[in-house]
DNA sequence: GTCTGAAATTTCAAGCTTGAAATAACAGAG
DNA sequence: CTCTGTTATTTCAAGCTTGAAATTTCAGAC
């Protein structure tokens, strides 16, 4: 005899964030995993990259780790070693000596257009179960569980 | 004018990516938060609490790793701070010199209750923006995402 | 029994990450 | 000009995480 009792709300919810949780985790190991083995490098390195590229101008220390979620002190290493890679250059700014804007060099701006084209096809594959309605659904339940959480 | 064209699949998946690694960000954030102010702990060492009150007979390591999707390295550390405060313990399996089997301790059980109540409540509150059925689409989505990753 | 290969765990170096403390520079009040 | 408080960044210790190498043990072939 089956239990026909649903389980309650909290489960369920705790449920899906052990789904979201796992999900997540399987897919930055993929996404690690291609990066490790076809170009030598790693994914807070390719996010702070993708950062970058999409702010060519140049991006405050500050402004880097808000965009990424992530803590000071965790750009200003990421960056560091970007920058000792020449990857990334840091220029003070006249305006404000405490800021500091970072971008791309060429250099990195070139490896970073040959990494995202493969990035978006490992991404591209890890979605194919989906259809595209579902998708799209995906997407704006995140966004609602984004929504009050600023 | 507006541009009607549709964004390419490939495009709105990558959006839905990064739409799901932001979510989890925020969450686990809030979450380790919780647990550093309020329990002075972390969230792997729940994570792994979590896995070995799941299976109060014992665990050995390598169902560890592969049930927190983490590596044996990173299972050994975090297993040997947890044992060093008293939390967990490990025992030598006689059938198999290899294998060493992880439990928590009563106090490690004990401890688990609390942080789970509490972090089932904080899991709660985050899932608040969707409603009862979109949790549940949420978690069908996700499990066909997870269905062919093995 | 003795290989040979596979499996379980630990060790290790390198890099990632956090949160707190230190440093430096700014902005506004007085 | 000089406080005072705020903002931007770096530094630091501790812990997390990975992937590869080293150890130990096992299982099957011969």
């Amino acid at each position: 005899m089956k239990d026909l009792t649903p389980s309650p709300l909290s489960k369920r919810r705790l449920k899906a964030w052990i789904g979201l949780l796992a999900v997540t985790r399987r897919a930055e190991s993929h996404l690690r995993e291609h990066l490790r083995v076809n170009h030598d490098t790693t994914l807070p390195r390719f996010d702070v990259m993708a950062a970058l590229f999409r702010r060519r101008d140049g991006l405050t220390m500050s402004e880097l780790s808000r965009m990424l979620l992530v803590s000071n002190g965790n750009a200003t290493a990421v960056v560091d070693r970007l920058e000792k890679d020449g990857l990334a250059k840091r220029t003070p700014l006249a305006t404000d000596r405490r800021t500091i804007h970072v971008a791309l060099t060429p250099a990195g701006a070139t490896l970073f257009e040959t990494l995202a084209a493969e990035h978006e096809a490992e991404v591209n594959s890890l979605f194919g179960p989906l259809t595209e309605a579902e998708v799209d659904t995906l997407s704006s339940l995140l966004r609602k569980l984004r929504k009050d959480a600023e």
